[in-house]
RNA sequence: GGGCCGUUAGCUCAACCAGGCAGAGCAACUGACUCUUAAUCAGUAGGUUAUAGGUUCGAUUCCUAUACGGCCCA
């Protein structure tokens, strides 16, 4: 016992040490005051880091408790009462003190009295702080304003805390602190720890709904030797043992259509991709993609179910179909609206009919719109540019969108009636898209003549060559059953159920650059 | 990548337009206070005004560049 407590002295010393030689600048006033209470607290023989606390009830397991109290001031003696979590609000009067307490499920609030606690013990007690974690033994009682109280009847310090937390009232607001130190942005802001439990429901949601279906949830590589299943600039790394290059993958699409291949009749993958571009309030270089396959299957019939499962998803994470972002309702109860390209630019683009029958019209009109074509850019490019500039932002209610050009579709199976288009659709809501899907290429011969003409299109500066994918085409070879398959984007769709605005505020720990000194 | 805006005490913000001692609230510290809850009362301390230059007798303020962030656009 002796010998840990040299120890620790010993520790404590060394750390003083620290302090007064190269971080002494650095350090403002509040956290040397910090620092002396808890040297001031070890005098005392209190530990700074104890590990022999157990709490016996989660706050928000107590709170229902209050109805059961009367409201004469007096603990309720029956039940004794072991709460652990971290101050939040302190209120110190000469010998008696409130406090709230916080933890994962809630907070509440503690009464300390020095008749109660004894003086040694309350003279330890006026060394917390705000922000320091602890724990507390006691009864229940009502306050003369009826809240539910913890009466102390011992304590004890888990945590010691050497730095202020932000003002109470107004928080911490500033963004990028926000993103930088999330943990912080947790402690204080509660919408944020709401926000972070709806993304993890709405996840583990879709696994039910999908897993439900028969749906088999698979890991496929992120390291891939070739990055395929999307046009993005993907991360590049290197294997030292293999000697070889690795990319990290911008889609998983081809490794889990080769799982269809294998004989997997339904799969999905919820997982990150990673692109190498830029950031934006939309985008993060790591976001996380649901995907999912399923053989004998066409698009209309991922329509249907997503439909379902998004309808579905939005009633059980908010309780309703009509919600909210960024101030404009949102209906997302089925039936959902169902556009070709070319009705949503008549009906919504305010497009003359006669016009989309003429390719030369319509590259025309992309043109008198500001559009700029590139060389090998045909009316299929136009028409989907048109769209984007025209409709896109316009369709706030969930809207699918079908007969996507083959010219803007490599991977999507050609529509049997016009070859000119695919039998593919993307899902719109809020004027952004949320899902794309089509019925999948899979005949082989068709595959690798698109690829490659993918790749010839590609121009000689990209950063990283893109090289035909052998071992797909030769799994097309086996046989792919005809199949439909799906992205949704989960940052996006959080962004939606959640009425966040930026991709970062439901990303815990968003890319930034980094921190200056 | 381009345009616009921002960066002041631990946090939230003033002062800047029109250059003249950098302030407040909360948090902190000292004291009072045994049912408070944005506790209260009295007092105290806390700043390389993001960084580097420039203009000026004098710069948080005006100018330039850089860093980081935000919004919009590509």
């Amino acid at each position: 016992m002796t010998k840990q407590w040299r120890c620790r002295r010993n520790l404590t010393g060394k750390h003083i040490i620290l302090l007064e030689t190269h971080t002494m600048n650095e350090l403002n006033q509040i956290l040397q005051q910090r620092r002396a209470k808890a040297d001031d607290l070890e005098e005392m023989d209190v530990l700074l880091y104890s590990n022999d606390f157990k709490p016996s009830h989660a706050i928000i397991d107590i709170l229902p408790k209050s109805e059961d109290l009367s409201d004469d001031g007096e603990p309720e003696v029956s039940h004794t009462y072991c709460v652990a979590g971290r101050i939040i609000a302190l209120r110190k009067f000469g010998k008696a003190s409130f406090l709230h307490i916080q933890d994962e499920t809630g907070k509440i609030q503690i009464y300390l009295k020095r008749d109660l606690l004894g003086t040694e013990i309350y003279s330890q007690f006026k060394k917390w702080d705000i922000g320091d974690i602890v724990g507390f033994v006691g009864k229940l009682f009502k306050t003369k304003t009826g809240e539910l109280t913890v009466l102390a009847e011992s304590i004890k310090l888990i945590t010691k805390s050497l730095r202020p937390l932000p003002e109470k009232f107004h928080g911490l607001t500033d963004v990028e602190t926000r993103y930088r130190q999330r943990y912080v942005d947790l402690i204080v802001n509660p919408e944020v720890r709401d926000t972070f439990r709806k993304r993890v429901e709405v996840i583990r949601l879709i696994r039910e709904f999908l897993a439900n279906r028969g749906y088999l949830e698979v890991e496929t590589p992120m390291m891939q030797p070739v990055p395929g299943g999307a046009t993005a600039k993907p991360f590049k790394t290197h294997h030292n043992a293999l000697s070889t290059d690795l990319y990290l993958r911008i889609a998983p699409e081809l490794y889990l259509k080769r799982l269809l291949v294998g004989g997997f009749e339904k799969v999905f993958e919820i997982n990150r991709n990673f692109r190498n571009e830029g950031l934006s309030t939309r985008h993060n270089p790591e976001f996380t993609m649901l995907e999912f396959y399923q053989a004998y299957a066409t698009y209309h019939d991922l329509m249907d179910l997503t439909e379902e499962m998004l309808s579905w998803l939005t009633e059980e994470v908010n309780g309703t179909m009509e919600i909210t972002y960024q101030g404009e309702k949102v209906d997302m109860s089925p039936p959902w609206k169902r556009y070709t390209m070319d009705e949503a630019l008549i009906e919504v683009g305010g497009i003359d009919p006669k016009d989309l029958q003429d390719p030369q019209k319509i590259m025309q009109m992309a043109k008198d719109k500001g559009i700029e074509l590139e060389g090998m850019a045909g009316p299929g490019k136009a028409k989907t540019e048109l769209f984007e500039l025209l409709v896109e932002e316009k369709l706030i209610n969930p809207t699918f969108v079908t007969a996507y050009p083959t010219e803007v579709s490599p991977l999507a199976r050609r529509n049997e009636g016009n070859p000119d288009i695919t039998d593919r659709f993307e899902l719109f809501i809020t004027g952004r898209e949320i899902a794309n899907a089509f019925s999948e290429l899979n005949d082989p011969v068709d595959q690798r003549e698109r690829l490659e003409k993918q790749i010839a299109e590609r121009g000689e500066d990209e950063e990283v060559h893109p090289v035909l994918d052998e071992d797909y085409v030769r799994a097309l070879e086996y046989g792919l059953p005809s199949a439909a398959g799906e992205g949704i984007g989960i940052d996006r769709l959080v962004m939606l159920l959640t009425d966040s605005a930026s991709i970062r505020d439901v990303i815990l720990f968003p890319q930034l650059k980094a921190e200056k000194k």
